[in-house]
DNA sequence: GTGAAAGCGCTAACAT
DNA sequence: ATGTTAGCGCTTTCAC
C-alpha cells in the first residue's frame, strides 16, 4: 500500500482511505492510485486490515454437512445475502458431531468472525461460553428455542411430525411406519408424528432407524424392503425424515409392483427439486429452505446494526405439500 | 496473550510458544498457562498471527455451485484431508461465471490463503495474472489440461464423452440422443460423445440443451418429453450431462410405460449415491470424487512443502458403471 | 483533502 | 527455557 501511495505521489493512508471510502480523496488523486494498482497488481491485505479495523467482514458457517442438499441451499441464501453486504463465508462440516462443534467453534471465533451461522439449537456448554464470551453475534438456524445464543431461524421439528400424523389421519390411513436418519431432529420429528398416530389409532409403528450420515435412496429402497420382511409391514403410510428415503420406498414400490399410495403411501420431508417430479410424485413437508437462509443473513445483519430485534425466534414455518404419494 | 501471560507469571512470547509449539515451554509454565488461558477464556487471534508469520493456514475454494453434489463431495475429500493437516477451509461460489470467479479470486486473494482451489482450467486472463502474481499454489480441478496454473487433478471430459460413445455402439445402439447442462465441461463431454456416436452410425444427434444452473430431475423428464414429441426421437440410448438428468429420463419412461432398456436405455453421468438403486439401475460414467478431493488435497500440501511435484498433472481417470439402464 | 503517529495481537530473530 | 525487540500491513485518531 506504501509502494502504490508512493507511485501515485501520496502517503499510504491516502491509498487506504482510496480504497474504504473513496468519497473523502479527491477525485485527481484517486485516478492516480488507481493507476498506480492497476500497474501493480496490488491486493489489499484483508487480515491486516482487519485486525487494525477489528472487522473481519468474515461470517462462519457450521453445517452438519455440506453434501446434504438440506444444509447447502440453506446457505447458498445465506450466502447471497451476506456477499451483497460485502460479507465472505467461512464453512466449515460438524458431521453431527457436538465435541467436533466444539472444536470448530474455537477455531472459528480465532479468525474472528463478525458473526457466526450454527445449526440447530443443540451445543455443548462450553461452545456456549465461549460464544457468548466472544461477544460474536450469533444465528442459529434449522430449529427454534425460546433460549438462543443470539437469535434463531427456524421451525418447530415437533410440530412439522405432529401435523404430518394429523395430515395422515385425516387422509384415513390406520396403519403407519417411520423412517429415520440418525440426526437428533430427524427424530424429534418422528417421535412427534408416532405420538400423533398412536393417540389417533392406538397403532404402535415399526421403525427404521438409520445411523448419522447423509440419508440415501438406497436406504429408502432397504427400508421398505426391511418393514415389509422383518417388520410385517404391509399397508399403511410410511413418514420419513427426508426426501432421499421417501424417493427410495417410492423406487421399492415400484419394483415389488406395490401400490402408491393405496398400498403403501409415503411422506417425504424437505421438498427438494426433485419430490415433485417423482413417479408417484411425493407429498412431503416444505421448509423454504432459501427463504430460511435469507431471514437468518438479515438477523444477523440487523444485528450488526443494532437494530433492536423485534423477536431473538423467528419461526419461518412449514407446509405439507399433498402430491400423489399419501 | 499479555494477560495470560501475567496471570500465569510469565512473558507473552512465552504464551505464544505454548500454543504454538509447547514442546519449547517447561511443563511447569505449559500447566500455569493452560489454566490461565481456561480462566481467561482465551482464544488466540489467528488474524494477528496470520499477518505476523505470513501463514494464514486458510485455503480458499471456489466452485460453481455447493448445492450441486459433484462439487460438494469433492470438497468433502478435499477438506477432510485439509482439516487433518491444520486448514480451515473459506468457501465460495461462481456461480459458472467466469467474471463472478475473478472478482471472487481478487476477494479470496486478500484474506492472503496459504492455498487456492479452482474448479475447472479455464480462468480469465486478469484472474491467471492475479494468481500467478501473489504466488499462492493452486489446485484446479474436476479437469485437466497441460498447462496449469500450478498443478492441476482431474480427468478427461472428452475421454469419458468418446468412451461412452464406443460403450452404446459396443452394446448395440444405433440411435442416440443428448440431454446436457449450461456448463462448459459438460458440454464438451457431449461434443465427444456425438463425435464418436456419428463417426460409428452416420446418424444426427437430436439434442436437448439446459441454461446453466444445478440439474434436476425435472428437467430430466422434461427432456425425454421433448425428445419424444418434439424431436421424434423413438429409440435409443440417451447421454445425459448428469445422473439428475438420467434419473428423470427414467422416471418419465416409467411413466410412459417404455421399456428401459430395450426402447430408451440411458446413461448419466457422476455415479452418485442413488444411481446403484434407480430402478431399473443407472449405466453411468463414475469419479471418484472423494479420492478426487483427496488428491487435490495433498498436491497442495506438496506443494507447502516444495517437494517435488512428479507431474503437475493428475488424471484420477473415470469408469463406465454398467448398470441396468443401459 | 491529506499526512503523521500509534497500535491492532500476534510471530520471528536474536538475546540471555 | 524464557525474554526483548521489531515488525506484519493495515485503520484510527488527530493534526494541518
Amino acid at each position: 500500500m506504501a509502494s502504490v501511495g508512493r507511485m501515485a505521489g501520496v502517503s499510504q493512508v491516502t491509498v487506504s482511505r482510496a480504497l474504504s471510502d473513496p468519497s473523502k480523496v479527491s477525485p485527481e488523486t484517486l485516478r492516480r492510485i488507481h493507476e498506480a494498482i492497476e500497474a501493480t497488481g496490488f491486493v489489499p491485505n484483508a487480515l491486516a486490515g482487519a485486525l487494525a479495523s477489528r472487522r473481519s467482514r468474515l461470517i462462519t458457517a457450521l453445517v452438519p454437512s455440506i453434501t446434504n442438499i438440506v444444509y447447502s441451499s440453506l446457505l447458498h441464501g445465506f450466502s447471497d445475502i451476506m456477499r451483497e453486504h460485502g460479507y465472505q463465508i467461512m464453512l466449515s462440516e460438524t458431521g453431527f458431531d457436538p465435541e467436533r462443534e466444539q472444536e470448530m467453534i474455537e477455531t472459528h471465533l480465532a479468525r474472528r468472525p463478525d458473526g457466526m451461522l450454527l445449526t440447530g439449537i443443540h451445543h455443548s456448554a462450553a461452545a456456549r461460553r465461549m460464544l457468548i464470551g466472544s461477544g460474536t453475534p450469533v444465528v442459529e438456524v434449522w430449529d427454534i428455542t425460546e433460549t438462543p445464543i443470539d437469535c434463531c431461524v427456524g421451525f418447530s421439528h415437533a410440530a412439522t411430525g405432529a401435523e404430518a400424523a394429523e395430515f395422515a389421519i385425516r387422509a384415513g390411513y390406520r396403519r403407519a411406519a417411520t423412517v429415520t436418519a440418525g440426526d437428533q431432529r430427524a427424530q424429534r420429528r418422528r417421535d412427534a408424528f408416532v405420538e400423533g398416530f398412536r393417540a389417533a389409532t392406538g397403532e404402535e409403528l415399526p421403525a427404521i432407524d438409520f445411523p448419522p450420515g447423509t440419508a440415501t435412496l438406497g436406504q429408502g429402497r432397504d427400508s421398505l424392503r426391511r418393514l415389509i420382511e422383518e417388520k410385517g409391514f404391509e399397508a399403511g403410510v410410511i413418514f420419513c425424515s427426508s426426501d432421499q428415503y421417501a424417493h427410495g420406498i417410492l423406487t421399492e414400490a415400484m419394483a415389488r409392483n406395490l401400490r402408491v399410495p393405496d398400498q403403501i403411501a409415503v411422506i417425504g420431508f424437505g421438498d427438494q427439486s426433485f419430490a415433485e417430479h417423482t413417479f408417484p410424485s411425493l407429498t412431503t413437508v416444505r421448509i423454504d429452505r432459501d427463504a430460511l437462509g435469507k431471514a437468518a443473513a438479515k438477523a444477523l445483519l440487523d444485528r450488526f446494526e443494532n437494530r433492536p430485534l423485534k423477536t431473538s425466534t423467528i419461526n419461518v414455518g412449514f407446509e405439507i405439500i399433498k402430491r400423489a404419494s399419501a
